[in-house]
DNA sequence: CTGTACAGTGAACGTGTGTGCACTGACAAG
DNA sequence: CTTGTCAGTGCACACACGTTCACTGTACAG
C-alpha cells in the first residue's frame, strides 16, 4: 500500500465524503433532533445518493457516534485552552467563562449537538455522550483537586462539584446556542449570569465540610 | 359502537378519549422523543382510528402542549407540597429533595417528558416548556426572597440563584428518571448527591455580595 | 497494460406516514 | 318521535422512508 502525496487519492476522497456526511448531518441538526434526521436527507445534503451512505457508516447511529467524538474534541480543546491560559491565575472564573464563550461561538454546531442530544434521544448517541461527559467531568475533578481549599475533599465530593460545574456550564452553552435575539448585548448578559453562577458555587467551598 | 354499562354523558366520553390520547402519548414517550411520535401510533394505542385524532387536537404539537400543561401541574403540585411541609423548617434542603424524589417517582412519565423535551425539540413543545419553566423559576425566586440572608439580594441575583436551583433539580430528575439500574440503593445515591449539590450552593449565600 | 477493489449510481421494493373524504350511529334537544 | 350534532369509522391517496441489488467508472496494485 502506498501513501500518496496526491491530494485526491482514493482514500482521501473517501475521507472527504465521510466528512461531508458528518457536516451535512451537523448542519441539519441546527433545527432538528438527531432522531429526526433521515438518511436520505443527510446523503442528499452531502451530495451523494442514499445507498452510498453505507460505504461510510453502517447506520445513522454510527454516524451519530462519530459526531459525538468529533464534538468532544471541541470540548477537550477548550479545557486544554483554559488550563494553559495565563490569565486563569488572576480570575479563574472570568477566564473560564470567556474561554467557554469563545469556543462555543467558534464551534457552535458541535456544542449545540452535544447539549441537545445529551437529553434528547434514548439511543446509542445519548449513551455515547453520557460516557464522554462523565469522563470529561472526571478530568475536571482532577484539575479541581489541585486547588487550595479543595485539597482535602473526598473524591466523591470533588465529583459532585465537577458535575455541578459541568451542568452549570452546559446550561450556559445551551443559553448561548439557543439565544434569541442573538446580539452582543444578550451574549454579555448570558456570560455575566454564567459568571455569577460559578461565583456562587465556589463561594460555598470554604465553608464545606465533608459529611457522610 | 361501544356498549357502555354505566351511563356517561357525551362530553364526558369525549374528555375520556382525549385523556386516553394524552396517556398514550406519554406512555410511548418512555422510550422515544416527542418528535419521534407518530399520530397513527398514538391513536392506535389510545384505541381509536387515526382520523379521529383531529376531533381532539389540531395537530401533534397541540397535543404536546397539552402534555406540557399537564406535566407542569405535577411540578407545581410539588412546589406547593414543599411549601406546606412542616419539616421544611428543620432542614429545608433535605425536605425539598425528598419531596422531589417522591413526586418524581410518583409521576415519573411527566417528569421525564419535561426534562427530555426541555432541550430536545425545536418546535412549539420546547418553547412551551421554556415559558413554563421560566415562570416556575420566578415563583421560586419569590419564595427565596423570604429567607433571612436573601432578603437584600437584587431580583436579578435571586433569579440567577433560582435558575441555578431549578437546573440542579432538573438534573437530579433526569438522573432519577433515566437511572440504571433502578434500585433503592442507586436512588439513595442520587438523592444524596442532589442534597450535596444544594448544600454547596446554599453555603455560598452568606458570603455573597451583589456586584455590578 | 491488465485485473480488481470499491466509491458512487439508479431503479425497485415494502412499509409507515399525515390527511382528505363520505360515512355511521348514538346521544340530546325540540 | 323526529332531527341535528358530532365522536369515531374505513377507504384512499401521495409521499418519504430504509434497504436490496445489479450496475458503472476509475484509482491502484501486480
Amino acid at each position: 500500500m502506498r501513501v500518496s502525496v496526491d491530494p485526491v487519492s482514493r482514500q482521501e476522497r473517501k475521507q472527504r465524503t465521510r466528512q461531508a456526511l458528518l457536516d451535512a448531518a451537523l448542519g441539519l441538526l441546527a433545527e432538528r433532533t438527531f432522531a429526526g434526521l433521515s438518511l436520505r436527507e443527510v446523503t442528499k445534503r452531502a451530495g451523494i445518493v442514499p445507498t452510498a451512505f453505507y460505504r461510510h457508516f453502517e447506520s445513522m447511529d454510527e454516524l451519530g457516534i462519530a459526531l459525538v467524538e468529533e464534538s468532544m474534541r471541541s470540548l477537550r480543546r477548550m479545557l486544554r485552552a483554559a488550563r494553559n491560559d495565563p490569565s486563569t491565575y488572576r480570575d479563574i472564573i472570568r477566564a473560564s467563562v470567556l474561554t467557554l464563550y469563545e469556543h462555543v461561538r467558534a464551534g457552535e454546531d458541535h456544542f449545540r449537538f452535544l447539549t441537545r442530544e445529551r437529553y434528547a434521544g434514548t439511543g446509542p448517541v445519548r449513551r455515547a455522550i453520557d460516557v464522554e461527559l462523565r469522563l470529561f467531568s472526571s478530568e475536571l475533578a482532577v484539575d479541581l483537586a489541585r486547588f487550595e481549599y479543595l485539597r482535602e475533599w473526598s473524591t466523591e465530593d470533588l465529583r459532585m462539584m465537577s458535575d455541578l460545574l459541568v451542568t452549570a456550564m452546559l446550561q450556559t452553552v445551551l443559553e448561548l446556542v439557543e439565544a434569541r435575539p442573538r446580539d452582543a448585548e444578550n451574549d454579555a448578559e448570558i456570560v455575566r449570569t454564567a459568571e455569577k453562577r460559578l461565583r456562587l458555587i465556589t463561594l460555598g467551598v470554604p465553608n464545606w465540610r465533608s459529611r457522610r
